[in-house]
DNA sequence: TAGGCGATGCTCT
DNA sequence: GAGCATCGCCTAG
């Protein structure tokens, strides 16, 4: 399949609207002998003054990157075992990011499954740590140009001009204890490679 | 198949 | 020393 890097003045810097505009987009991550991709069917905004953003205290030696201008990968390990993948968002400085969640397997099928070590498909990318491990996102992709960097990039298949907006859902975000009660998780509709509760994601 | 829970190690107080 | 933007295993039904 081939396809074609997203220009900057085809997403908005905008958190929200970004989160929402990455849904269908496609993550592309090139390898020296191999390429695995798919498309994000899942997010969370973490907006500025959100107490439940890393950047709510302020720059450290873990959020760097969080705080670059948009559309930068934030990676970042944690419970000790287990990595996210954020896009940046707002302007330099900012701290604003859009965490991604889950994507469904389009490219690489077989790689992912080694990395993952598992058959599965509806597993190989379902969550924010199983993606990065399918698709190989270690710590030193943080930093990265998402739209020039050659090793992780954001695509929309070749044969479209405009990333097709799917029916996109909202909900309260996974996994987070401050600011629990805003709608500010985005997903697809009726993707099965959507992760969290079923209740979450009708 | 869905829900509960322990592992795990880093970051920040 | 507490608190995680999680995962996979185990159990119950």
């Amino acid at each position: 399949m081939r396809y074609r890097r997203l220009r900057a003045d085809e997403l908005p810097v905008e958190t929200v609207d970004l989160a929402q505009a990455l849904i269908g987009c496609v993550l592309v991550r090139d390898c020296p002998d191999s390429r695995s991709a798919g498309r994000i069917v899942e997010t969370e905004a973490y907006v500025r003054d959100d107490p439940a953003s890393h950047a709510y205290r302020g720059p450290s030696a873990r959020n760097a990157s969080m705080f670059l201008g948009p559309f930068h990968a934030y990676v970042y390990k944690i419970y000790g075992t287990s990595l996210c993948v954020n896009v940046t968002s707002e302007t330099e400085g900012a701290g604003a990011a859009v965490l991604v969640r889950a994507i469904e397997p389009l490219e690489g099928l077989q790689i992912m499954e080694e990395r993952r070590g598992t058959t599965r498909m509806r597993d190989l990318a379902r969550g924010p740590g199983r993606l990065c491990q399918a698709l190989d996102i270690g710590m030193q992709l943080d930093g990265v140009d998402l739209l020039r960097d050659k090793r992780l990039w954001l695509a929309v298949p070749a044969s479209r001009e405009v990333p097709v907006r799917r029916r996109v859902g909202k909900s309260v975000r996974i996994g987070i204890t401050k600011a629990a009660d805003r709608l500010l998780r985005f997903y697809e509709r009726g993707n099965p490679f959507v992760s969290g509760p079923k209740g979450l994601s009708p």
